[in-house]
DNA sequence: CTTATTTTGCAACCACGTTTCATTTTATCA
DNA sequence: TGATAAAATGAAACGTGGTTGCAAAATAAG
C-alpha cells in the first residue's frame, strides 16, 4: 500500500505528532529515545534544569550523550542557557522565536535561595543599553536572587 | 632596643605600609607570601580575575592554597565575585565600604566576548525590584556582554 | 625566644566538560 | 519493504577545578 493510497483517517493520525516530536520536527532534529525524554522534562518542569537534574529525572542514562542532547538543543535553538550566578549549568525551554543560532530570549532569570530554583522571568525590564563608556553592549542579562513565591509560602505558613 | 625607645624617624617608616599590607590589616588578615602577590594582582590590573589567571601571573603556585587565599578574601569583604555569565568563575577587588560578610558592590560586570575580560561596571543602573509576581527580590546582577573599549579600538585600527 | 594559632602544601577525591572512535540507529528512497 | 548514507550513541580516556583532611611550616603576640 503506497502512502498516497491511505485512507484519509490514517493520514490524520499520523499528522497528530506529540508535542515533542513537533518540537523535534521544527528544529530538523531527528527523534531518539534521549531528545524525548529531555524534552518531556523540560516540557512537565517550567523551571531551568542542570545536565545532573536531567541525570536524575531519567534515571542515569549516558552523561555524553545528555551532554551533546543540551548542546544540540541549545544550537538548534529549543534551549537557552540560564545564567543565575551559580556555578551551575541550567537551560530552559526557548520561546517558539527561537532557532538555529538565533536565540531571542531577552528576559530576567530568577534564582532562588531557598529552593536553588531557576525560573525565566518575562515580566522584567531590561536595561537596554547602547554603550557605557566605550564598552559596546550587544546584550544583557539580569539576574534577580531572593526567595520564590513557593519557598515564600512554605516560609510563611511555618511561622 | 625597646620599641618605645626607638627615633621617631623609625617610627614613621614602621608606619609607612604599602597598600596591599594596609589591606590585610584592615581586615585582620596574616601577612603572607601568597596573599600579598595575589592582592599585587587584583591592584595592578583593573579586571576581575580567575584563579586560572592568578596561577599564570604568579608562576603556578600551589594550586590549594591559592583557592583558599580566593576564598578568605571574599569572606573577609576583600574580592567578590564577578559573575559574567561564563562558567570561569572570577574575583574582582572590592571596594573600600566592604567587610566580612557585608559586601556592598552594587554594579554591572561588563565581559567582552573578545578578549573575554571582564570588569565592573560602577555607572550603570541597576533595576531596584522589590518583587515580581511572588518572587521577593533581595538583590539583582547585571551582566553586561559585548566589545570592550580596547578591542573596540583594536578592530576599528585593523580595518 | 617561646608558644598558640593560623596557614601551607600534599595526597586524594569527586564533579564536569570535552574529544575520539567504533557501533548502532535513524531517515530516506528506490 | 529493504538497502544505504548520514547522524547519534556509548565507552574510553583525558583535562580542569573544586573540596576536604592532615601533618609540617610560618606567623603574630608576649
Ligand atoms: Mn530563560
Ligand atoms: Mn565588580
Ligand atoms: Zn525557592
Ligand atoms: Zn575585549
Amino acid at each position: 500500500m503506497r502512502s498516497s493510497e491511505k485512507p484519509e483517517v490514517l493520514l490524520h493520525l499520523e499528522e497528530m505528532l506529540s508535542p515533542v516530536r513537533q518540537l523535534l520536527k521544527a528544529h530538523s532534529l531527528r527523534r531518539t529515545a534521549i531528545r524525548e525524554q529531555v524534552l518531556n522534562v523540560f516540557l512537565q518542569r517550567k523551571e531551568a534544569v542542570s545536565q545532573s537534574d536531567l541525570e536524575q529525572a531519567l534515571g542515569h542514562p549516558d552523561r555524553i550523550t545528555l551532554y551533546r542532547t543540551l548542546r544540540t538543543f541549545e544550537e538548534k535553538g529549543l534551549v537557552h542557557r540560564a545564567i543565575d550566578g551559580t556555578d551551575k549549568l541550567k537551560f530552559a525551554l526557548c520561546s517558539s522565536g527561537c532557532s538555529h543560532h538565533k536565540h531571542q530570549d531577552q528576559h530576567a532569570h530568577g534564582h532562588c535561595e531557598h529552593c536553588g530554583r531557576t525560573i525565566c522571568m518575562e515580566g522584567v525590564w531590561l536595561p537596554e543599553l547602547q554603550s557605557v563608556d566605550g564598552f559596546q553592549v550587544k546584550s544583557t542579562f539580569l539576574i534577580v536572587q531572593g526567595v520564590c513565591s513557593d519557598c515564600g509560602k512554605r516560609i510563611a505558613t511555618k511561622k
